[in-house]
DNA sequence: AACTATTTATAAGA
DNA sequence: TTCTTATAAATAGTT
């Protein structure tokens, strides 16, 4: 519009592009600025270049979501709402579907039963009575798990204590055969006693228990708990 | 810009308010398609008249819907996004409910109970257990409804039959006493039945038998079922 | 970023 | 609304 007319088409040379742009958009937003106090009009204009700058303008007196609202309201019913209406479509059906859940629930706790007639209430105890049967059967199951698990813990301990007591006879029958010192000799046997706990092949290991080894003076009593 | 230069300031004249905003609208849309084609940008603009009309502007590569995402994307996530995204955050939370309550239906009629210590497996057939006993104890009152309904319907039949065959009886005593046609008489007789049947106070009416007469020559068997 | 020749937009009038 | 036209404003190409 000045030194010679061009073509509306695009710039090819980046840099006149750039600053095509550059120079227009400022004229672009000069004009809606006059538009907008000229015939006291609401104006939103959002604009992204060629490497993806976004730019916008709005009025003064309002905010680009307010228009953008407002043209949504007007225009966008259809272009827009889908998206959005779905959402709360789908929101008050998820709490329609949790609600008859609860209601399941109340009704499998033996309330909100006075909607049910004989047949269903009937249907319904059937239903429960054959839960309560696969859960006493889960139950025993683990009742069962827990018995086996005491049992290997029982047959360690055992051993240990068989153990222990070999070595104290031996050491009875040869008082003077190990070292000479009785508290060295103790410490001695204490270590053997944990390396055989430490030495048990490790089965279901659910709760851990710690290890307490008091080994002061003679009075003192010396007390482990069963891995 | 022509014939005078003016003072960017709200038109007062009404009228050249409407016009000088409909000339300067297409000049706006006019650059703003320049730019579009020179620049290769993407050009929103909606704008609303002081009387309340809409117009938009966007340039053909996109929509404004598309346009107004990437801007909520780069510029507002904190303008839009509270309430769009305060919706999704509601659907997942109500998604999750959902999910709990399933698991809870699920544990309750005797699946998913892997994830169950034995405590929790036993507070839960403890619950069941109890459930049970409420919809058995519910049952059984309904069972005892039943059962009165049974005993108040059949004293109702035992009374209609009662009457019914005193007035027969009658009938008999003095064979000439009411209308002479037997067949008359019948039906007459008929319809005192249904009177007293109609009459009946209405208890718990759950369920509507039909009443089926048959009224036709001598051998047929005239049958009703209670109401 | 500034300049400026020229084009474009548009205010006022018809 | 549209056309006309004198004039203001915008801006392409250059520095």
């Amino acid at each position: 519009m000045a030194r010679g007319k061009i073509q509306i088409k695009k710039i090819e040379n980046q840099t006149n592009r750039q600053v095509t742009y550059s120079k227009r958009r400022n004229g672009l937003f000069k004009k809606a600025n006059e538009l907008t106090v000229l015939c006291d009009a609401k104006v939103s204009i959002i604009m992204i270049s060629s490497t993806g700058k976004l730019h916008e303008f709005i009025s003064p007196s309002i905010t680009t979501k307010q228009l953008f609202d407002l043209y949504r309201e007007t225009i966008g019913v259809d272009i827009w709402t889908s998206h959005y209406e779905k959402m709360q479509e789908q929101l008050r059906k998820l709490q329609d579907v949790n609600r008859n859940l609860r209601k399941e629930i109340r009704q499998r706790m033996g309330e909100s039963l006075n909607d049910l007639n004989f047949e269903q209430l009937e249907e319904l105890m059937e239903n429960v009575d054959n839960s309560l049967k696969l859960i006493r059967e889960k139950k025993y199951k683990s009742i069962g798990n827990q018995i086996d698990t005491c049992r290997k813990k029982f047959k360690n301990a055992e051993e240990i204590h068989r153990n222990l007591l070999l070595e104290f006879d031996a050491r009875q029958e040869d008082p003077y055969g190990g070292l000479v010192e009785q508290e060295g000799d103790y410490n001695s046997m204490l270590g053997a006693r944990i390396l055989a706990l430490r030495l048990q092949p490790s089965h279901n290991h659910n709760h851990h228990h710690h290890h307490h080894l008091h080994s002061g003076g003679g009075s003192d009593i010396t007390t482990f708990a069963l891995a």
